[in-house]
DNA sequence: GCTTTTATTCTACATTTGCCGAACATAAAA
DNA sequence: TTTTATGTTCGGCAAATGTAGAATAAAAGC
């Protein structure tokens, strides 16, 4: 599975985050605005992320109709991974710590990963 | 500050862990060696870096040295922060948990984490 | 049935990225 | 000092990415 390009990815992430088949127009609404995009650029993208096996289209009346062909969490995950490797010595504390150090945590998401540590501390001993 | 293409940031990387001008074949050495690139390629990505004010060149005899002039950690920070946001939705527990799930944590990763998290919560005491 | 609107497809173009070979300098060896 | 390495600079190419205008198809309106 491809890497994506920015531009495909966020639109990617929005057929996902729509959670269902998704037009042109349904799309382009969502995207970032400040960008204003002509609609045959996204149809571009669009393109694009067909003929990587991203998405399949199909005729809704006059418009195209765009599916994830592509399950998110599995992409993601890859992504995760990658982004881990490269940037971080595949060290998830790094991350967090360049996070941290840049601002980008606040005291509300220290405590909910906390909570989602704790969550799977539980579960690992469960395991046993 | 621009975002660097996978490449330039590889060798970047290199660059910062070394921490201390580098030649072109100090680099070399330690890049992916599945890659194989020709001495040129790697010459070509570090012209663009200077291109874009991220190192500083000076000859040593008959080599060049390469100095960083971006800091490391100012880029990680930004570099972080735009990817939770452009794939997290901002938020540092769905990068967590995407890694779990992805199987990208270790039982070690983990009690890392926490004790990371542990640190902050007492730092954050502190100051008040 | 024409005309107008609207969505899609095609074609295209500028930039950026990945990668090198040819040319050029210059230190080292002969 | 001529030759030989070795490292760098230039120029360049193919593919990928960002972005649209022109051409086309087809629905809607009259």
């Amino acid at each position: 599975m491809k890497r994506l390009p920015n531009s495909e990815l966020e639109i990617m992430m929005i057929i996902w985050e729509l959670n269902k088949p998704a037009t042109r127009f349904e799309i382009e609404e969502r995207m970032d605005k400040e960008r204003k995009l002509s609609p045959t650029t996204v149809l571009s993208f669009l393109s694009r992320l067909q003929e990587k096996g991203f998405v399949a289209v199909e005729k809704a009346g006059k418009n195209n109709v765009y599916r994830a062909l592509i399950d998110r969490e599995d992409y993601m995950q890859r992504e995760s991974g990658n982004i881990l490797k490269r940037l971080y010595n595949n060290s998830a504390k790094n991350f967090l710590a360049s996070l941290y150090d840049g601002g980008s945590l606040s005291e509300e998401d220290l405590s909910e990963l906390r909570e989602f540590l704790d969550e799977k501390r539980a579960e690992g001993k469960q395991e046993r």
